[in-house]
DNA sequence: GAGGAAATAAACAGGT
DNA sequence: GACCTGTTTATTTCCT
């Protein structure tokens, strides 16, 4: 999983160090075993050999990077601070890169994400290993002894330095420092986020502290070590720390004099460390002497990030799988009754004309489980339905997909089920859920009926009160100009304009300055983006904010076509009176109208041609009047 | 409060 | 004539 993806990332030099002793390293499932060094290299052969190999790939990488970046004719001060780094660090050889010059690094964007992990991971596997070794007796004869299981100990290291690592560059892109495209590396970013398993959790945890106990185990005082349990307790792999797990055994937490997070019932409650104390006092001695600001605590303190997030990531989905169940069970309440009720979670405002049959509100139970705030800003936009978001989708009113500019494919899709089942208005206007019909249909193209069938078919709260949606349906067909009404041998069939669609004045998106920047930086991917992949990223509430992400290739295509021109085009001046720009006089704007069968069976041969060098609002309201139908040519505004 | 957008309702016309 | 499809207008509501 992760942790074999992580070592992928590694150089040769990364590997022949990491791959060791055929011992227990080689015994680990998913640890590449590779023709390295015996055992007989002493430990600070190792870390000679470290360090020169840090140096050496360091220097590889920034070459390469400097070559890469193509400055070609950089200015005096930045080829000098180019060459700053890398003298830098020759002069602080064999110490490692501080996080001053590691950031000088990132921010100066010498380097790539893969070249940086590489080197990030060396770096820190270089940083452990020198602990290590300094911790060391230097006997050796002890070294003989301890080789394997110093190498051991490294393995296990390297393995939480890549987790780490990982998590640091999650961190740094999240961040916005480093810009990682979807497979440009190795690094799985989606496999941190996903799946990591309390058990995973705690091996990794066990391998992290493991050293650690290792490292104290022959000079140890009373402190005993054990695992992160996260779960059901593993069998102690040290006696001692049996031992001290049955005389610390107690699980609750009292409330104590001194209270401190990490102090409770007399023991330190740092992960991984457990050691008694009589008294308060000596506990903050022992938290600040054992637990300063060092590689081991830091490593631990991030570990323990991983742990949290991975734990709340947990949570989150079992959250949703909860709501899954509630909503599951609360559809099937309502499936046997003879004549469904309305979840009238429609404000009764908006219910009272169309639907005075209503019945009362019926709301579901609220759980202190329901979530009653999404986890992130952005999944509130396209999230499953909870059940108390259930009482905000209500009126149509509430236009989600057009006031955050939500792509509603992923909701439904989401909520299919739900929308299928229960008689709850969709929070998406007419025009989304038509161009949405339309789109996911095979040859994006729908007859009316096609569309009214699409709406009955994905929405209960539709098989009802028909002439009032569909009368709404054909109202918003013929009003937005995004909707574009094609005739062929079938008749008449209804298809996107995508680019109509998209001009469609958005409304301002409220949040974080990061949110409405991720949300427009987002919206020059769909086009690009498989289906599956757009599922994915709806999947894991990564905003995928496009309209035309499922049209088929060819209108794609031509619709990134013309976007690019638009995009081109449009701080110059709109060419078709798009709704920005009200006050131009644009050139006549085309409907185009595609798909004509010059067989067509219909006497009528479209030939539209709409002069729109009005108004939006009256070009809305006088196109069609321009509309010349054949026999039934209306040239009373001609 | 103004204005835009959307929902809703209704009238009307043409075609089947 | 009933129904469907499509267009248009008016009104209301919500939101910025």
């Amino acid at each position: 999983m992760m942790q074999e993806s992580g070592t992928e990332a590694t150089s040769d030099g990364q590997a022949s160090q990491n791959g060791g002793t055929s011992m227990e390293g080689g015994s680990r499932e998913g640890r590449p075993k590779s023709a390295t060094p015996s055992v007989e290299v002493t430990a600070a052969d190792l870390l000679h050999f470290q360090q020169h190999q840090v140096e050496q790939s360091f220097f590889t990488l920034l070459s390469q990077s400097q070559q890469n970046t193509g400055r070609k004719s950089p200015k005096p001060n930045d080829k000098q601070q180019s060459l700053q780094v890398p003298v830098s660090v020759a002069m602080m050889t064999p110490q490692v890169i501080t996080p001053q010059q590691m950031q000088q690094i990132l921010q100066q964007q010498v380097l790539s994400p893969q070249q940086l992990q590489v080197l990030l991971q060396q770096q820190q596997a270089l940083m452990l290993q020198q602990v290590m070794y300094n911790r060391q007796p230097h006997h050796e004869s002890f070294q003989e002894q301890q080789v394997s299981a110093q190498q051991l100990a490294f393995q296990q290291q390297l393995l939480q330095v890549q987790q780490v690592q990982q998590q640091h560059l999650l961190n740094l892109q999240r961040q916005g420092l480093l810009t990682i495209q979807p497979g440009q590396t190795g690094l799985p970013l989606h496999s941190l986020t996903q799946g990591m398993i309390p058990a995973e959790l705690q091996q990794l945890w066990k391998e992290v502290t493991n050293a650690h106990v290792k490292e104290e185990h022959n000079n140890s005082s009373n402190n005993g070590h054990r695992g992160l349990d996260l779960s059901s307790p593993a069998p102690p792999k040290n006696p001692l720390l049996n031992q001290h797990a049955s005389t610390n055994g107690s699980t609750l937490e009292e409330p104590s004099p001194h209270s401190h997070p990490l102090y409770g019932h007399g023991v330190c409650k740092w992960p991984g460390c457990e050691a008694v104390f009589e008294d308060f006092q000596s506990f903050l001695k022992h938290l600040n002497n054992e637990h300063a600001l060092d590689d081991r605590s830091t490593a631990q303190c991030r570990v323990q990030m991983q742990v949290v997030q991975q734990l709340e990531l947990q949570l989150a989905k079992d959250k949703e799988r909860l709501q899954a169940m509630m909503t599951h069970l609360h559809v099937k309440s309502t499936e046997p009754k003879a004549t469904p009720q309305p979840l009238n979670l429609v404000s009764s405002v908006t219910l009272s004309k169309s639907a005075p049959e209503a019945s009362p509100p019926l709301s579901l139970p609220q759980t202190p489980t329901t979530p009653t705030a999404p986890l992130t800003p952005l999944s509130q936009t396209h999230s499953v339905i909870t059940a108390n978001s259930l009482h905000s989708v209500g009126p149509m009113r509430r236009r989600y997909s057009e006031k955050y500019n939500m792509p509603i494919s992923p909701d439904i899709s989401q909520n299919k089920e739900f929308y299928m089942n229960a008689d709850v208005r969709p929070p998406f206007t007419y025009a989304s859920l038509i161009r949405q019909a339309i789109l996911e249909s095979p040859e994006k193209q729908l007859t009316l009926n096609e569309i009214y069938n699409w709406f009955t078919r994905m929405f209960a709260y539709f098989r009802r009160n028909a002439a009032t949606w569909k009368n709404a349906v054909r109202h918003n067909l013929s009003l937005h100009k995004c909707f574009v009404r094609v005739e062929n041998v079938k008749g008449a069939v209804w298809t996107v304009d995508e680019i109509e669609f998209q001009k469609r004045r958005p409304q301002k998106i409220s949040g974080s300055p990061a949110l409405v920047k991720n949300i427009q930086t987002s919206l020059g991917y769909g086009p690009t983006l498989s289906a599956a992949f757009q599922a994915s990223m709806a999947e894991n509430n990564i905003p995928l904010y496009t309209t035309a992400s499922i049209g088929s290739p060819t209108l794609n295509s031509l619709a990134n076509a013309i976007r690019e021109e638009m995009n081109g085009a449009m701080d110059h001046g709109n060419s078709n009176g798009s709704d920005s720009s009200p006050g131009r006089s644009p050139l006549p704007a085309m409907k185009v109208v595609v798909g004509l069968e010059t067989a067509a069976p219909r006497s009528l041969v479209i030939k539209e041609c709409l002069l729109s060098c009005l108004k939006p609002k009256i070009i809305q309201r006088t196109r069609h009047r321009f509309q010349m139908w054949g026999q039934t040519t209306d040239v009373q505004h001609g």
